[in-house]
RNA sequence: GGCGCCAUAGCCAAGCGGUAAGGCAGAGGUCUGCAAAACCUUUAUCCCCCGGUCCGAUUCCGGGUGGCGCCUCCA
């Protein structure tokens, strides 16, 4: 499998730490609102990351932080009369809500910054001790400077990144390009006991530390937006590989912007669309859709017409699966004609897929497969088939989607009987040539939410 | 100023040296008592412009034009 190492800036071939297992660590959110649709495409590419890891027959870990201790999360705190932990509690529940809703799996471990104040502090302690980093007045700095690989990720040269600095030159840094590991508590924050008086750790550090605590010195993949790439990802690789002396991670992997009338997402420029909001509409499988149709790296322009496309994409997708159902119930015992020829075109999609899939991760190129894959079925599937053919194609199918990511709420329960004795109805009244009340009892039935497929085979069904 | 990214049909979007995947929408057709749905087929003489390299470029190189991002909290 090849991947895009922003470190690199070039496709590599992946080859894992440990033969078989892949540790990868994903940066969360800082729970202090609900996320946006800019923040939920990481989410949804690197579930799918992990899915395919997992395909291929992977021991994965995966790892991704709540960060529920941050400036933001005072300010909130401070706006509503709450403490920084209720308003962390709060959105953590509503960022679990909308990653269930998108049919995202729960990480491995969902480390929270709060509770490994421990390690961040014995890191920020390494660091000072071998001169990485220095205290003032109860805050602690590091030194970037003395690193000389600081720039490495971002491929800045550290004279640009310091003429872009920006005006907060504190007058306590030794020099601009510094950032805080710890932070002195002001008065009426959160804070804990450290060797520095009180106070909470930066943003940097809490990744690094998390990193170290459950995965260990190295790990093989780290991802995020590219947004994260400087200053944050940067300052994560100075402090850890000057506290370990060993490199942090193998391989960093950033995905594209979501973007507003071609302007970025983000909550400062307050052009976002919560993913609650848009998933309350259109529900949460088009933005899950959406965010894999593109390749992860590329942008992708949010709009209503994108998303309802997306709807109508997935809608072909499930009346495949419907169709495979049905196909099922009415399988004969013996395979027909063609069966064996058919298997192995579905095979061939399979291949498709996974060559696309080993190829940077590319989603629109595995979609696309997956598509080819339900024309062949639906064209064979006009005909009765046996059970084993259909069987088969479902499995395939299933699996497919379930490395994808995608199909996840697919309703599956039976008809109650007073439908399906109304269906019957239908059909001896059909027999009798007695339309009128046939057309009665469909547009019961459409009035019950169940929807009518005059067939060959027979009366198909679902649900609206 | 530094460092990057992007430009493919009405829309979304892959491909990236050998002559344009897939999806949406549109068109035609099949099925059907009708309808709906579904399904099938079809839809870019060519990939922003100008040069260059090559037998051959959407794909590589150079130069434009137009968008965007990071360098500051941000997925």
């Amino acid at each position: 499998m090849k991947i895009y190492n922003t470190l690199t800036r070039s496709k590599e071939e992946f080859i894992p730490l440990e033969p078989g297992k892949v540790k990868i660590y994903a940066c969360g959110p800082t729970v202090y609102n609900f996320i946006h649709i800019g923040n939920a495409r990481p989410i949804c590419v690197f579930d799918t990351l992990r899915r395919y890891f997992e395909y291929r027959g992977y021991d994965v870990t995966f790892v991704q932080n709540f960060t529920d201790i941050d400036d933001k999360l005072i300010n909130k705190a401070n706006e509503e009369g709450i403490t920084v932990k209720e308003v962390a509690q709060r959105y953590i529940g509503e960022y679990l809500t909308d990653t269930q809703g998108l049919g995202i799996r729960p990480a491995d471990i969902h480390p929270r910054a709060t509770d490994n104040i421990d390690t961040i502090i014995e890191m920020v302690q390494s660091l000072e001790e071998k001169g990485y980093a220095y205290a003032v007045n109860g805050s602690v700095y590091f030194r970037s400077r003395k690193f000389k690989e600081y720039g490495k990720l971002s491929h800045q040269p550290l004279e640009d990144l310091e003429s872009g600095a920006r005006i907060d030159v504190s007058d306590v840094k030794e020099d601009a390009l510094d950032f805080v590991l710890w932070k002195a508590a002001k008065p009426g924050e959160p804070s804990w006991t450290s060797p520095w008086g009180e106070g909470r750790p930066g943003w940097h550090i809490e990744c690094s530390a998390m990193i170290r605590k459950h995965l260990g010195e190295t790990i093989d993949i780290h991802c995020g937006g590219q947004d994260l790439i400087f200053p944050h990802h940067e300052n994560e690789i100075a402090q850890s590989e000057c506290c370990t002396g060993v490199e942090y991670v193998r391989y960093w992997m950033h995905n594209g912007y979501i973007n507003v009338d071609n302007r970025k997402m983000s909550k400062s420029l307050n052009n976002f669309f919560t993913t609650r909001d848009v998933a309350n509409q259109y529900g949460y499988e088009p933005i899950k859709f959406m965010m894999l149709q593109a390749h992860y790296r590329s942008p992708i322009n949010y709009s209503i017409e994108v998303i309802e496309q997306c709807q109508a994409a997935l809608d072909r997708l499930n009346n495949c699966r419907d169709n495979l159902d049905f196909a099922l119930k009415n399988a004969c015992d013996t395979a027909t004609d063609g069966e064996d020829a058919f298997k192995q075109g579905i095979d061939a999609r399979v291949g498709q897929f996974v060559e696309a899939m080993d190829d940077d991760l590319n989603t629109a190129d595995g979609i696309a497969s997956l598509f080819e894959m339900a024309r062949d079925i639906n064209t064979f599937m006009a005909e009765t088939r046996s059970k084993d053919a259909v069987s088969y194609a479902i499995s395939r199918f299933d699996e497919l989607c379930g490395v994808l990511g995608l199909l996840y709420n697919r309703k599956t329960e039976d008809l109650d009987s007073e439908v399906e004795a109304l269906i019957e109805q239908r059909q001896v009244a059909r027999k009798a040539k007695d339309f009128a009340l046939s057309d009665k009892i469909r547009d019961q039935l459409t009035e019950m939410g169940i929807v009518l497929k005059d067939t060959p085979q027979g009366v198909q069904w679902s649900r609206k």
